[in-house]
DNA sequence: TCGCCGTTTTGGTCTATACCAATTTTGACG
DNA sequence: CGTCAAAATTGGTATAGACCAAAACGGCGA
């Protein structure tokens, strides 16, 4: 309980009255503040975009201090049971996007197979020259031109992933004036008869670092899950190579394999 | 910077000699501590598997708060640049094993086969009633004999994640008699006739419980990833079913898919 | 040399307070 | 009724100090 042994304090600090305490009789204060929570939530008190109190609103409502408070809300955070908007408050999250990396269709597709709504929003398309990284995967020379696409993209109004995209130039001509809110495979397909034959997906859980935290309004530093992908053709040539990063808790991976 | 506006207070408050603080100008104070740490691990001078400096010494060192300190670190632990040892210390983070959930080898050889040293731990092997959610996973009746198996594995002598298998005791009768720290599949392909022929894997970024932190010697509520595999046979039966909880800094996903 | 036990160190938890910057709300005004 | 600026609220960052329990350490004795 209390940092001092837990009942000295608990005696010499009156303490506010705090009627429903019932389910933070044991253990430590945090983890009571995390059940608290959890426990409104899972009775239906608190609905999926809800907002939760404020942070001193909780605090004279448990009657703890405010860093004790947040401790807590972090727990629930790295859970994914909420998330935050900054300085704006803490939300109840909804529940996760199933995703299979080897299903073919685009994120578009899965998301309303899910019942929920999906919008894609274009950040910047730039053709740049292919530097050495790129160069290396592409198997291009360093210099040739490439399509450097960047996406933000949202379930239900949520801004969920940011990506960058990766295209050869010559492979796909004039891309950039298609538009790319919508699947870039198809786009690929119907335009370009380019079609994807093998996939290499790498999935890490990281930290959204300063640029991907902007871009999805979350403070630096949460974490975040970066998926990986390069897309080949029946011929073995790169056709995209894709970076995305998720928000840690909008996404739920899920992959049915026949062993080969 | 400082919370209150970061310039008075630096001014009105000395702050004791500390002389290399050249990374330490800009931004906020946990990241200017971060990014301190983290100079330190890339230049080499400190190492995977090494320990850092104690909270309190740092604290002395970059002269900031130990709250501010513990801010940095928890940053870095995010990044799965650094883990810790509970009431141990600080340790940087040794490189990930990257795990194929198309290719069914086990653990035990794609460990070995990344260069690291891989070792299993049986914690527990039991018989157990068929309850309802694992009824209706295996298409058996609830009451029927099951096997639990709870078995903790390691990488270079880092506990990286905890698991509890299922086995349908009907399938495999006796399999709780064999030697458990090698491969599961093994074991029910040579003794059994039981082959893999389709995987179900889902993967979740979670947070540790207590049971599962514990027997990974970490806080509970740290970041983890949580993968549940389902096997079936060329029947279509259930042969086994996998819940498996990784420390989030050891593993990367890494899949290579046909597109059908 | 090995094992036990007290001491020191270390991270873990908690309180209290302060101020900032962004967001949200309020209210006066046109 | 809509607009816009001021005020209040909210989370974000930071300090300082305190105590606990587990781990690591050091030395003593068999």
């Amino acid at each position: 309980m209390f940092a001092n042994g837990g009942f000295a304090r608990r005696a010499e600090t009156p303490m506010p009255s705090t009627p429903n305490r019932t389910d933070l009789v044991e253990g430590l204060h945090y983890l009571s503040m995390r059940d608290h929570v959890a426990g409104r939530i899972a009775s239906g008190e608190l609905k999926p975009g809800e907002r939760l109190p404020s942070e001193r609103r909780l605090q004279t409502d448990v009657g703890m201090a405010r860093g004790t408070i947040r401790e807590g809300l972090f727990q629930l955070e790295a859970e994914g049971v909420i998330y935050r908007k900054d300085r704006s408050g803490w939300y109840v999250s909804p529940p996760p996007v199933v995703y299979d990396p080897t299903r073919w269709e685009g994120f578009m597709s899965y998301v309303e197979a899910q019942g929920r709504r999906p919008a894609t929003e274009t950040l910047s398309k730039t053709e740049i020259p292919c530097d050495a990284a790129l160069a290396q995967i592409f198997r291009r020379p360093v210099g040739a031109p490439m399509y450097l696409i960047r996406r933000r993209r949202y379930v239900d109004d949520r801004a969920v992933l940011v990506e960058s995209i990766v295209v050869d130039a010559v492979t796909a001509p004039g891309l950039l004036e298609h538009s790319l809110d919508r699947s870039l495979t198809s786009v690929l397909k119907s335009h370009y008869n380019i079609s994807v034959a093998r996939n290499q997906v790498d999935m890490q859980p990281c930290a959204l670092t300063r640029e991907e935290a902007e871009a999805l309004r979350v403070k630096s530093g949460l974490p975040g899950l970066s998926v990986v992908r390069t897309s080949y053709d029946a011929q073995g040539r790169v056709v995209e190579h894709d970076r995305e990063f998720w928000r840690h808790d909008a996404l739920k991976i899920s992959v049915d394999i026949r062993v080969r």
